[in-house]
DNA sequence: TTAAATAGTACTAATATAGTACTCTAAATT
DNA sequence: AATTTAGAGTACTATATTAGTACTATTTAA
């Protein structure tokens, strides 16, 4: 189905509530309150967040988690592998010495490119599009040159 | 992850190596020989691949599939459609009816750029691509304007 | 009529995801 | 200093999805 997991939709929601709050610092009780996901799969996924460092938090009595960058500076990209992981389309994709057949394939090479697309593609829409409307004057455009693919 | 499952890495490698073989019928079982895939799991590739118009299907001793179109024809996205069913990112793409927080939600029409982007980059690879090694010259182009996006 | 080959269906096993619970540590308030 | 608030970290369980297998029916060439 080429979808990305619950966990990363919901981040993605408790994230548009933090970029639109004027408040810097939120709870996760809070943002659970406001966003209607259950709290521990709040707390688990700001920590998921904290760790790649979108967020940051504050320990202790009046903590919570703030944003780190403006949410234009936040993609969806950033998103999708702080939670999901790295962005491989195929097995192959992740590391060179990976697959059993990598001797005999032909294909491998050309998924990168297919992967850099994708990549491309989640890294031009950012928090602050999602959060609030697109305007619909804007054009996502992408190019992707398969000459930078030596890697990647 | 955001990653492809197995089964259609598995059908690009069996499309891709009839997009490379000269002649025009192939067994399930020749298949299966060439690409080092079990039989089983080919045989139910190539009757989704059927189902979805990608192969054709000739039955009785001396049967076999074969490509219904030119490799050049079949996309990337026609294969992971076959074989994974419709690309949606996350549920509330699917339809306008199926996410309990729809009424309250901002984000989902901002989905549906990404989706939309994400389509057009599998559908910008052709089969042909997967199977022959891409030209260095080739450059993969995208543009999704957002006034487009109505549905979808 | 026999053999070769796909169609269709249903089932099992393996894996990944989602969600929960619990303990530990840090900071602020009293 | 004691207490309370809130995140950090870990480990576990339940669920859902994916992958793989087996079996029967149907079709066509020889
Ligand atoms: S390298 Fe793994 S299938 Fe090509
Ligand atoms: S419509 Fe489902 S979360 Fe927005």
């Amino acid at each position: 189905m080429l979808r990305l997991s619950k966990l990363t939709d919901y981040a993605t929601v408790l994230l548009g509530y933090m970029a639109r709050a004027k408040l810097e610092i939120h709870a996760a009780v809070e943002i659970a309150h406001a966003t209607g996901i259950a709290l521990p799969t709040v707390s688990k996924l700001l920590k998921l967040l904290a760790h790649s460092g979108l967020v940051h938090s504050i320990r202790g009595a009046k903590g919570g988690y703030c944003l780190s960058h403006a949410p234009e500076r936040i993609s969806v990209a950033d998103i999708v592998q702080a939670i999901e992981g790295p962005i491989a389309l195929t097995e192959c994709s992740i590391s060179d010495d990976y697959c059993e057949q990598s001797a005999h394939c032909d294909i491998r090479g050309n998924w990168r490119v297919i992967n850099k697309a994708m990549r491309t593609a989640l890294e031009s829409v950012s928090l602050a599009d999602l959060a609030f409307k697109i305007k619909p004057s804007t054009a996502l455009e992408f190019k992707v040159s398969v000459d930078s693919l030596t890697r990647g």
